[in-house]
DNA sequence: GAAGTATCCTTACAAATCGTAAGTTATAAG
DNA sequence: CTTATAACTTACGATTTGTAAGGATACTTC
């Protein structure tokens, strides 16, 4: 017998994958949405062109749109000021606050471990 | 004087974004990068089709592509068994069990916050 | 000894997503 | 009447992803 993992198929019924956690992960893990909530974790209710801002390379078309997933999913909530200019404002619902640990969690690691590394 | 955000240009210097943070939300944020993380948190060491049978929908490119960049930022560790049929482990190195919390908190949002909605 | 089987990838091409740049709307200031 | 502003849209090319098929290899079955 060969070292080595068993060459007969798994047993039936290996790991399996969390649905909630996937749709989750699927959703925050979109391009720029990592981002994005990470910077309305830190103001209360930002204005559209201040999130851009604070973004470096996110284009206004990205942002609208993450911003309107991000609003369908009941983790920002949206306020008009009528103008013109017209103003917008964003802010995490109770929802989108919820992720505030999982953020944190990840900007740990992510200091840890990619700090000198490419 | 009208209710409502000021009208003026943002203080200069708002909120930013933490680019560790960033670029581990990018990284682990790829289309089904999750899922394989979450897969591999839970057995040792897994083979391609192990791998490939616990997520849904996964396709065996994807799975490819995926594992290649886990292992090229040092997420995860390949194994060769020489074959044929030849077989291949997957495992996660140090910096990927680290990622332990970080899942761990987003699955404990996701259970309470997707349980019942789209 | 020809054919089938198992495993882990590749390749080719269509479909979806994203990046970039320009355009739109509406009013008030000058 | 022209300009300025904020928050979007639109158009289009580039990148990424989905789908289906193929390939390499040697052991096992007929």
């Amino acid at each position: 017998m060969l070292p080595g993992p068993s060459t007969q198929a798994p047993a039936q019924s290996g790991p399996a994958c969390c649905p909630y956690y996937h749709r989750a992960v699927e959703l925050i893990g979109r391009r720029w949405t990592g981002a994005i909530l990470e910077i309305l974790m830190q103001g209360g209710s930002l204005r559209f062109s201040v999130i851009a801002a604070a973004v470096p390379d996110l284009s206004d078309r990205m942002l609208s749109d993450r911003l309107k997933e991000l609003e369908a999913h009941a983790l920002v909530e949206r306020t008009v000021f009528p103008g013109p200019p017209v103003r917008v404002q964003y802010a995490l619902t109770h929802k989108g606050q919820e992720l505030a640990p999982t953020l944190s969690e990840l900007k740990r690691w992510a200091r840890h471990w990619l700090d000198a590394s490419a």
